[in-house]
DNA sequence: GCCAACCTACCGGGCGGTCGGTAGACTCCG
DNA sequence: CGGAGTCTACCGACCGCCCGGTAGGTTGGC
């Protein structure tokens, strides 16, 4: 349980004896965009206190240290990533149906807002050893859920035959990439955006000859270039 | 090699009586290295001189600064990608040949040694806003690049209705995420990889009913055997 | 009076970068 | 052939700056 919990989810209990909830929270946001957008190695802790109109001093009354709060921030956006799209697409019995519901959901995620998502994958070189690896193995997890989904396509035969860690890297790829070249106040529509991304990914695993119709028989066209 | 000597001479100037190539050359390599495994900001040019057997002030006699460094990088990898990727796919007339030719020579690159292409999307904020300027307008071109050749193929009628903007975007993050989870010791085949995503990438784009044929043993697609 | 919510002042340390050297190979001149 | 000069390739010591972090207050609302 991080603070970074009960600061951000007002769900949480009051934290008796404790500091301010709402100004945590600022805090936690304010430095997740500034670890966004400079990298965490290249903000200081100066820079995130003035950003919310403190001092360094003053900032430490709420924070335990600069790898704590990334740290927090990264365990916020796990849990974000979780409860927004890992177990809503949990709900969904057919495959197909579940990896469009992960790819959308996680790419509505980051064009709402890209901060605390993109950290999690950017700075994780910044963490102590034994924090990392609590990231990475949730990370591993999800993959891992994407893996399964795609594996469970190919068994219906309605994926083309390809490995399933490889493709589920290569869609988290495209996902993620989004936070890197889409600007809110830009040319393309968030939801224009997402639909699009959301078609490639399913397009670029679903078998051609798998639409509506019965799958014809198996890859008579489909080459593996198996050494 | 004419790109690494470009990346060698920043600056451009004559520089008739200067330092070892060799040795400036195994600097570079080094710094790419392990700017890519550390990050640009996480790496101090002491830890950059203990890699070559040199202390900080020895180091100094081969290089400007750090930025200086990081730029001549970032340069020599963008030369990389024109010389191995763009120039290659501009003599394909054929678009759809083009994009093959695109993501599977630029994935090859990424499969092949990932450090100065790793660093040349992960590492734009640690550059000075010239330089920052100079490399974004050169990946901006490769994209539009890529975007060009989506759109020639929706003409065609051969590609999905989407965005070629938002397409090519998508794609570069999958190549680009190759880097992050690929590892030359593991159980995937860096060719085998290549292929996967290269398929994964046409059939994002490509529409349903457009046959994806490959010549068996083309010569015109530059492939190169590596050993 | 007490405690949450800050502040000023400071610390040790590591950073990028510089300075003044110098060992050794090589060249030039007498 | 010798010694003086030159140049490359480096090093030890140092600089000023800013970093993350802390000690010890002060203030204002309850």
């Amino acid at each position: 349980m991080t603070a970074l919990d009960s600061a951000l989810h007002p769900t949480g209990r009051p934290a008796a004896g404790e500091s301010d909830p709402d100004r945590r929270a600022e805090i936690y946001r304010s430095a997740a965009r500034i670890f966004h957008r400079k990298g965490y190695h290249a903000t200081s802790i100066n820079d995130i206190a003035a950003a919310v109109g403190l001092t360094k001093a003053g900032l430490y009354y709420y924070i335990k240290g600069k790898q704590d709060l990334l740290f927090a921030i990264m365990s916020f956006a796990m849990d974000l990533l979780d409860e927004q799209v890992i177990e809503p697409a949990r709900q969904q019995e057919d495959a197909e149906t579940r990896l469009r519901a992960i790819v959308g959901s996680h790419a509505r995620l980051i064009t709402q807002d890209s901060s605390a998502l993109t950290i999690l994958v950017n700075e994780l070189e910044g963490l102590l050893p034994d924090d990392r690896a609590d990231i990475i193995g949730r990370q591993r997890d999800y993959v891992d859920f994407i893996a399964d989904t795609l594996a469970a396509l190919r068994d219906e035969g309605k994926v083309l035959d390809l490995d399933p860690t490889v493709g589920a890297f290569s869609l988290v790829g495209m996902i993620l990439w989004i936070s890197r070249w889409y600007r809110t106040d830009g040319r393309l529509d968030g939801d224009q955006v997402v639909a699009t991304v959301t078609r490639m990914a399913v397009s670029a695993v679903l078998n051609r000859d798998a639409e509506p119709t019965e799958p014809a028989a198996g890859g008579a066209e489909s080459r593996t270039a198996r050494p």
